[in-house]
DNA sequence: GCCGTTTTCGGCCCGACTGTTTTCAGTCG
């Protein structure tokens, strides 16, 4: 799959043009092309071999051609010469905060400035306060800018986001003149990581709230205040938004807000092509400017004909075409969850007890929990040698013959060695009640060699399981460049359940995968691979992870019950 | 650069806030 490594190109094209003062549309068009081949169901190669780029919503003859080269030849022409002529430094600029196409290019034009480095420095001597239309406020701005991105990555995970933002939003509740509110923008739609929180509140005394709102403890900075919007940092260097609007607008702003941003887009031009217009204020008839809803977020949908969309489904993967035919997935729900199979006790490297677990597991409502401590060969996981195996099991045994309502499952996390054989003898694996399978080591070797290890590894007879199946850690480690179609064709061959792991660093597979995962008919389980039993919690993520890849109740593992699960675990 | 049961040319989503200006361009979401 060359498709990230397409769409890469033309967001960088779309910026470079942007600087070079190119037209909006233009270089929009390059973004929406870019867009849509990201999130692409299908790998573009074959597109491309079958000549069917132009039938891809935004891509025309121009785009066709130069997606046909980059996919060809692994580059393209037109990027090159583009490069040369403006500095690739400059889209680093583009990220701070206040900088935008035009400013990055006045700063490149009259002072050369081509880093982030030589803009630092610039902005230290004071040499930006001469150019037209920046000034001294726009230099410290910029210093700012610079120290932030030196301090945060730019983005938080989904854990990070829960607690600053739940604990904000609670405060922000408090404030007597606020009447709805809640927590939007990618938070809402639970994407991976989360850039910014978005607060959206209604009321009739905006002053007062966004007063309120400006005092919050933890503000270490004011950034803009405004009557309807507002915009602070945190101390740990999170932006937080707030907006306010009136009753009437709350639902149309609550649609507008949550995003994305291409979800949106979309929604206003079907709003215009019905004879409305569609802003964070409500809908209105195009021409007579008179209001037609936007209380309830769910009129603003059904009043362009479509079905309520979800706030995970909105990334313009399809969603608002589905919605229009009454084509939507009924999402898994978090309710649905009966268990959970990935969790690692104090036998590895878990640090609570089996019974504590257990215990924790009914506080879910779960009717079973499944122990999956590593293999014998993972020492430095504590892995588990066959000896205590035999102990763990029969403590399980124990346990479950004390508890009610709930079951624990005797499971392994069983690493797949370099050769592509898993970390115990089949005659031991023939013991378990479930068998996770997954990469530990060596996540270096060569890609080729790493998709037969995982293909071989999942082939035995005794893997139910394949955990974090493409290895990523956000932030921190890149997936495996294993070909995921092939994988998900495997799995369905060899009954293999692919894992949505909840670890908010991994959430792996992601939403794109997971949907793939079932438009090919291969079910997917969603763990937590909880280390303590405050990591259980984290299911919320991986259910998430889980409803943005178009999954439905039936298509997960643990949401049957505990006698149609062994069924499908073949015990 | 894309697209068309309004159009093959002329549209393309839009409002708020800041910092720079002296009525507005640029940025952001």
């Amino acid at each position: 799959m060359k498709n990230k490594f397409v769409a890469d190109i033309l967001y960088q094209i779309a910026d470079l043009l942007d600087i070079k003062g190119e037209i909006f549309f233009k270089t929009r068009a390059y973004r929406i092309a870019a867009q849509t081949i990201e999130v692409l169901d299908e790998d573009i190669e074959t597109v491309v071999k079958e000549g069917r780029l132009e039938s891809i919503q935004g891509v025309g003859e121009a785009l066709a051609k130069k997606i046909k080269e980059i996919v060809e030849t692994g580059n393209l022409e037109y990027f090159e010469r583009l490069k040369k002529e403006i500095p690739e430094g400059l889209l680093e600029l583009l990220e701070l905060p206040g900088l935008g196409p035009k400013k990055v290019a006045a700063l490149y034009k009259s002072l050369g400035i081509t880093t982030v480095d030589a803009l630092g420095k610039a902005c230290i001597q004071g040499k930006l306060r001469d150019l037209d239309g920046f000034g001294e406020i726009t230099e410290r701005n910029i210093l700012r800018g610079i120290q932030l991105k030196e301090k945060t990555s730019g983005r938080v995970l989904l854990n990070v986001a829960y607690q600053d933002g739940n604990k904000y939003h609670d405060y922000i509740k408090k404030c007597r003149e606020v009447e709805d509110s809640a927590l939007a923008g990618s938070f809402r739609r639970k994407k991976e990581t989360i850039g910014d929180l978005d607060i959206l509140a209604s009321s009739e005394n905006p002053d007062e709230v966004m007063n309120h709102f400006v005092k919050y403890p933890d503000v270490s900075r004011i950034l803009m205040k405004g009557p309807t919007k507002s915009s602070v940092l945190l101390s740990d260097g999170l932006q937080v938004d707030l907006r306010v609007v009136k009753k009437e607008s709350y639902g149309a702003a609550l649609q507008y807000f949550t995003g994305s941003k291409e979800h949106n887009v979309k929604m206003r031009s079907l709003a215009i092509k019905k004879g409305y217009r569609l802003n964070e204020y409500g809908l209105f008839e195009k021409d007579t400017e008179k209001y037609v809803t936007g209380r309830v977020e769910k009129d603003v949908y059904s009043a362009l004909g479509l079905d309520y969309i979800e706030p995970e489904l909105r990334e313009n993967m399809g969603e608002i075409e589905a919605a229009s035919e009454g084509k939507l997935p009924r999402l898994v729900d978090y309710k649905d969850i009966l268990g959970d199979l990935h969790i690692h006790s104090i036998y590895s490297d878990g640090s609570d007890s089996i019974e504590t677990i257990a215990n924790h597991a009914q506080k879910f409502g779960y009717k079973y929990v499944g122990i999956a401590d590593h293999s014998q060969s993972l020492k430095i996981a504590g892995g588990l040698s066959e000896e205590t195996l035999i102990k763990k099991q029969k403590e399980i045994q124990q346990i479950n013959k004390k508890l009610e309502g709930i079951t624990v499952l005797f499971g392994t996390e069983c690493d797949i060695k370099k050769d592509g054989t898993l970390d115990y003898p089949n005659s031991v694996l023939a013991e378990f009640d479930f068998v996770i399978v997954g990469v530990h080591t060596a996540f270096k070797m060569d890609s080729k060699q790493m998709e037969s290890r995982i293909l071989s590894g999942i082939e035995n007879e005794y893997a139910n399981i394949l955990a974090h199946p493409t290895g990523r850690l956000i932030g921190r480690r890149e997936a495996f460049k294993i070909d995921i179609e092939n994988l998900i064709d495997a799995a369905k061959k060899t009954n293999t359940f692919l894992e949505i792991n909840s670890f908010p660093d991994r959430l792996d597979l992601n939403n794109v995968h997971a949907k793939l995962a079932k438009e090919k008919k291969v079910k997917c389980v969603i763990g937590t691979d909880s280390h303590s039993v405050a990591n259980m919690t984290y299911m919320e993520f991986g259910v998430a992870t889980a409803r943005r890849g178009w999954q439905e109740k039936s298509d997960i593992l643990n949401t049957y019950g505990l006698k149609d699960l062994k069924k499908m675990l073949g015990r």
